[in-house]
DNA sequence: TAGATTGTTAATCGATTAACAATC
DNA sequence: TAGATTGTTAATCGATTAACAATC
């Protein structure tokens, strides 16, 4: 039996750590990078050199969905590129909605972000009256009330909470029940959503301490000299 | 010796694994939370049902920095949050400029993200010209010509890079000659720095892949059926 | 074939959890 | 004092790295 198929299409990703996961769409970033260079093959060693992490890391995590380099040559890019968006779902042609046109579901909606991951966002949502009707970047702004019908009758899999918190969970909940299985929330609220709806969370804030917390010890460091 | 005091003030932090630290953050939304409903002090076992978190991990993390609570009692809230502000450099009263007035930089700086953490956004830069002296949520647009003086006049800790990636390696190193010690990067550039000055990098992007590679995940497992 | 580089196993390292003595 | 809960050590678990046989 072939190991490294069963692993790959029986058992699922499922048994894929975590920690390899999170690395995924890094590798997604560099691969594009070096076909838009015209780069044909890259070894483990040479992409090591290029991302700071260690070739054996890289071919470990590639192992997890198979083997996509040859002994002796290494990876051909484009095919290694195709495979790494297969996996994150490239392709699979999810289709999004943005609940709120505030500062930050504008600022998404008019980013290349989305096109470049094969997310097709197919409307925007907002209460104020004043803005239905409204287009951002060629996506039209729906009424909230709307938000069940379109998503019943179009086919959506993630909506991008860009709301007041205030309003996240009740949202969410109306979302979940209208069949969107994937929730995208930029608000701080935390989400209780069924096992069979995935929800990743951005706090761009932790960002920011964690930057705060590296200078204070820069400064701390400073202070002992 | 006090051994504690030692690992605190002495060794200084470099030695927290950079697992706790990501973690930090988290510790401080969730006590601000805690102080907002009006809780004055908690045990590691309640924090952890909130938090789903082992209780075990917290007190671990909590440890690296010094014993914050009593036993038999639990951590006071206030208490706790103020050494984890402390900790996070909040109210170090760290001064940021924000590079570029897209979508991006104007939904930053209308955010109130950087006020709740005490990082105070004293200008914005552009290159366009009539851009320049317009104010966003009342912090003035200055032209990127006057970034140097600015950064040498002002004490600036950090810059927020939101412009094109093409100007984002060139930019950084003016900054860092202007004395910037701590750059928040949204562009997708890696960029080179000095070892003295502290890089954040966000890729907004990987969260969403992250969120389609689980999406896609649950595909297949229904299509298995 | 010889050289190169993968795929994969085994060894190391780090992070998490469990357990419990210290102590409020 | 007795009960509760921390601080901390030891045990477990998972992730990374090193090494090398397989093979192109």
């Amino acid at each position: 039996m072939d190991k490294k198929k069963t692993r790959y299409t029986v058992e699922g990703y499922g048994e894929v750590s975590p920690a390899v996961i999170k690395r995924l769409p890094r590798y997604f970033r560099y691969l594009r990078e070096l076909i838009r260079n015209g780069k044909l093959r890259i070894s483990s060693g040479e992409l090591s050199e290029m991302m700071h992490v260690t070739a054996s890391q890289i071919r470990q995590d590639l192992n997890c969905f198979g083997g996509f380099g040859q002994q002796g040559y290494g990876y051909n890019v484009n095919y290694l590129y195709a495979k790494i968006c297969e996996i994150l779902g490239v392709g699979e042609g999810f289709r999004a909605v943005v609940i709120g046109t505030g500062n930050l579901g504008r600022a998404l909606v008019r980013s290349p972000m989305f096109e470049k991951r094969g997310v097709d966002i197919v409307a925007m949502f907002d209460v104020a009256e004043n803005l239905v009707g409204t287009t951002v970047a060629g996506v039209e702004v729906l009424h909230m009330d709307a938000l069940e019908h379109f998503c019943t009758e179009n086919v959506v899999d993630i909506a991008v909470l860009t709301l007041p918190k205030e309003y996240a969970a009740e949202v969410a909940e109306r979302l979940v029940k209208a069949g969107v299985s994937g929730i995208w929330n930029f608000t701080s609220k935390e989400l209780i959503c069924p096992a069979s709806v995935i929800v990743e969370n951005v706090h761009i804030g932790d960002s920011l301490m964690t930057l705060c917390y590296e200078l204070r010890c820069l400064n701390l460091q400073e202070d002992e000299k």
